[in-house]
DNA sequence: GTCCTTTGTTGATCCTAATCAATAAAATCT
DNA sequence: AGATTTTATTGATTAGGATCAACAAAGGAC
């Protein structure tokens, strides 16, 4: 047990001892963060791939009219975008929602790691892959599903991922405010009040003040429709 | 000018003459596709990389309540995830909107082009990032933009894509059925229709069955709310 | 050419979630 | 500790978009 970022690209592929070293080390310094910094803003010129050792961190974008969307969360374990740094300007905003500590690897140094060991390259491809789809599934979500599924849905995804795909295993916290549920669910903090409200009241989560418990996954999964086949947590088997 | 799938790619980075050699020999060979049908299917183990010469295609899923949704147009010059071939199984399916014209690299042949030219595996990074970032465009017009706005900006989007960011150019035409516009914006036919013939009462599209024009992407542009930076079509700059 | 299916169009009604409002309870600040 | 800000909670009302329905028009199939 390395740290969270070695153990979820290990979980994709095997890694070698050397990967695992060089994972180690390009890791190996980081920084403390305090709750709600800017990690980096849009507009911004791309720098260092961030990683995410312990604590939460979202993605999002403020329009014009103040409202905010959140598109992706990050948790302990995950990476920004690989090669990040080939873009011009950021088109989004990072922010801790949680103290946190965040390792960063230089863009150069990345390339090297990507270069140099191809099971941490297709670890990270593998990654990225698994982040375009839980985008996607977003999409759906916000799509096609009604609000109580969404937020059964969101609250499901964020099990599994942090949690390896166990959707039986005991309660499990989530560290967010109804404000940051609603701003990433495209709703209002009220509505998302209500739907909660619902949810607690079927005793399948519970809610402290700024996160909640799963109580019943099995009962989540079943209101939200959810199939996790979109986390990738199985990678290819060999040809 | 060589086919679509060079000439974006050259957009993003100068390609070299033998990088444009390899890429018009990699997409040399391609097929002529019907309209409606799936290249992929969800749940398949995905084959190679599709490159759109010609035509227009869907990402999209299906759920179990029967209601579609399309999660991103794939329009010519445009390639599904260049590292598809890691994953153990599609999470979604693609079809072709139009009749289409589609090349397929091998995913040994595509490890071979990113492993041996530079200009090309930075060019595919930066697309795919812009194809990230568009998803991320869609979750937040889901999410915080009202009906209307999103039809705007959708079309902002695609007309924006195929001119090159040319958003003063003359008239542009979509193939899309209201029906596809419904399933991509998670709204229904009927309001989509009503948002349409909004947009053509103030002259800013036309319409006709089976597709759509652009008369004034200013005006379309200004209900959007469109601020084209997620698509990335300036690349960064030599630091 | 005729039948059948798909797509587009409009009106009437309903319902989900937004908005408005007021209060309580924590958390943070000094 | 007291003041201020943020977050949670509930009720009342409104509104945006869905649903239901009916028909027209175009395109494909045979």
């Amino acid at each position: 047990m390395q740290n969270r970022f070695i153990d979820k690209l290990g979980h994709y592929v095997a890694l070698s001892e050397a990967e695992v070293d060089a994972l180690t080390r390009a890791t190996s310094t980081s920084r403390k963060i305090t709750t709600k910094t800017d990690l980096i803003r849009e507009g911004d010129r791309p720098g260092p791939v961030f990683v995410m050792l312990e604590g939460w961190a979202m993605r999002y974008k403020v329009l014009p009219n103040g409202s905010r969307q959140i598109m992706a969360f990050l948790m302990p374990g995950d990476a920004c975008d690989l090669h990040i740094g080939l873009l011009a300007q950021m088109d989004h905003s990072i922010q801790t929602i949680t103290p946190a500590r965040v390792a960063t690897i230089s863009r150069t140094h990345m390339d090297e790691l990507l270069d140099r060991y191809r099971g941490i390259a297709k670890a990270m491809y593998i990654a990225q892959l698994a982040d375009e789809g839980t985008l996607r599934a977003w999409i759906v979500s916000m799509g096609r599903r009604s609000s109580i599924e969404r937020v059964a849905h969101l609250i499901c995804e964020l099990f599994v991922r942090a949690r390896g795909g166990d959707l039986t295993s005991t309660t499990f916290e989530i560290p967010f405010s109804q404000i940051i549920l609603a701003d990433a669910l495209g709703m209002t903090p009220v509505h998302i009040n209500r739907m909660l409200r619902e949810l607690r009241t079927r005793d399948i989560i519970s809610l402290r003040r700024g996160s909640m418990s799963v109580m019943n996954p099995s009962a989540l999964a079943s209101v939200a429709g959810f199939d996790e086949n979109y986390l990738h947590r199985r990678a290819r088997s060999p040809a």
